[in-house]
DNA sequence: AAATAACAATGTTTTAAAGCACAAATTTAC
DNA sequence: GTAAATTTGTGCTTTAAAACATTGTTATTT
């Protein structure tokens, strides 16, 4: 593998989604109260029970969201893409964080204080806004999800995963290999079940030339037939 | 079972939790801008699929909010009690309904037009950031529902059900029988199980001492225990 | 009051997925 | 560069829960 430079973070402007909606005050005062933080892969970002102190912008990498659940089982809530906020939700209903982040790559991070953020949301209609629909939104996948890793069976949730991965973080140059590679423990974390099952799982779509595997990278060969396993459940 | 009355609808000023942060003229718009209406038990309030046009709040009455799923299984998503908004996370996404609503018990029901709650969240800053919290607050949910469903066991999952409903529903003069008398197939659906699952695992706390049943009459008698086996999973 | 339908209870069979064990291949650490 | 550790790949066994079948019970309907 080629040799990663470390490259300057963006500046917050260019990063922050939601930056349009704030006043040239918020703007510079942001600009001036904004920490940058880097984790390495699989360090972990905050855990379940923290109390929240930030709320927090990925510039760049790749971090999972992730619950434990009965005898330490993981299940991944959702993974974020550069420009996703995270570790807000907890800020808001003033609550100790209820999920695990941690990166799943080496990760650049803006961090805005809780009280700023709460500050700017109580002050700024229009950004409190946003992020109403930036829950709302995610509060819709969640409940899919619900359904999805509860009635569908294995195949059907792997399938899912993998279109959902590629939707998320779109393909290499060759248009086909998803530009994330998880460990076969995460891929199966994310869609509720042991890692046994995820690799055999993988091993049966490769036979049906439904996917293309190399190590940790994977290609989706034939994306209609994984819709339709993914639908049928 | 005595003859129920129809009662008069509180107004919605008695209502509407959030009634507090809306301005006079706010408050004079909805009181004449907003509509009742009466739903028979089971009946369908809005379904999957559906444009939203309003708003609503559970005045009296119980509601299931659910999702279809592979075979028309259907997943509980949550349970509404009066007082609680529903139907307007689909309004602010800007997309159809992503469940289906129906009345548990004979149900009345404000609703309030798409536009107009949309103008007030734009307007009021303290209305939005209400519903920022409630939003949080329901993703916080989902998302421990997520692995609550997926990892824990049957009883574990049963267990669970049992302890929410009595949270959100409260009990009878009796100190012990839950507040809502649900068919065993809605349990089973709360529970992510079939409902002879649900049938067997409840005979089972029965004979454990753990409930005591009466018909859809559920009493909590060892909440302890219960509380034990839904921990454990 | 009889008929029908819906719901509840239980036993039996089947099956999807977990659990386990072990070997091979990679990755990481020193 | 080598050893250690982790990750991946397979086969086999076990098990939890679904599916099915049957019967009893309680509500509705006419």
């Amino acid at each position: 593998m080629a040799k990663k430079t470390i490259s300057t973070p963006r500046p917050i402007d260019k990063v922050m989604t939601v930056w349009d909606v704030l006043t040239p005050d918020e703007r510079q005062f942001l600009r001036n109260n904004h920490t940058v933080h880097r984790f390495k892969k699989n360090e972990l970002i905050h855990c379940e029970g923290d109390t929240p102190t930030h709320m927090m912008i990925l510039e760049s990498g790749k971090v999972k969201v992730f619950k434990e659940g009965v005898g330490s089982r993981a299940q991944i809530i959702r993974m974020l893409k550069p420009g996703e906020h995270f570790g807000y939700r907890a800020i808001i209903t003033n609550q100790p964080h209820n999920t695990n982040v941690s990166a799943v790559e080496p990760s650049t991070i803006f961090m805005i204080k809780a009280d700023i953020f709460i500050s700017i949301l109580k002050h700024n209609n229009a950004f409190c806004y946003r992020f109403l629909e930036e829950l709302a939104c995610d509060l819709g996948v969640s409940d899919a999800r619900i359904v999805n890793l509860t009635q569908k069976h294995i195949r059907g949730r792997l399938a899912e995963a993998l279109l959902t991965l590629k939707k998320n973080y779109g393909v290499e140059a060759d248009g086909a290999t998803i530009s994330i590679y998880l460990a076969r423990e995460d891929l199966a974390n994310l869609s509720n079940m042991t890692t046994s099952n995820a690799i055999r799982t993988l091993s049966n779509f490769a036979n049906e030339q439904i996917i293309a595997m190399d190590g940790r990278k994977l290609k989706i060969i034939d994306e209609e037939k994984l819709i339709r396993i993914s639908k049928m459940g």
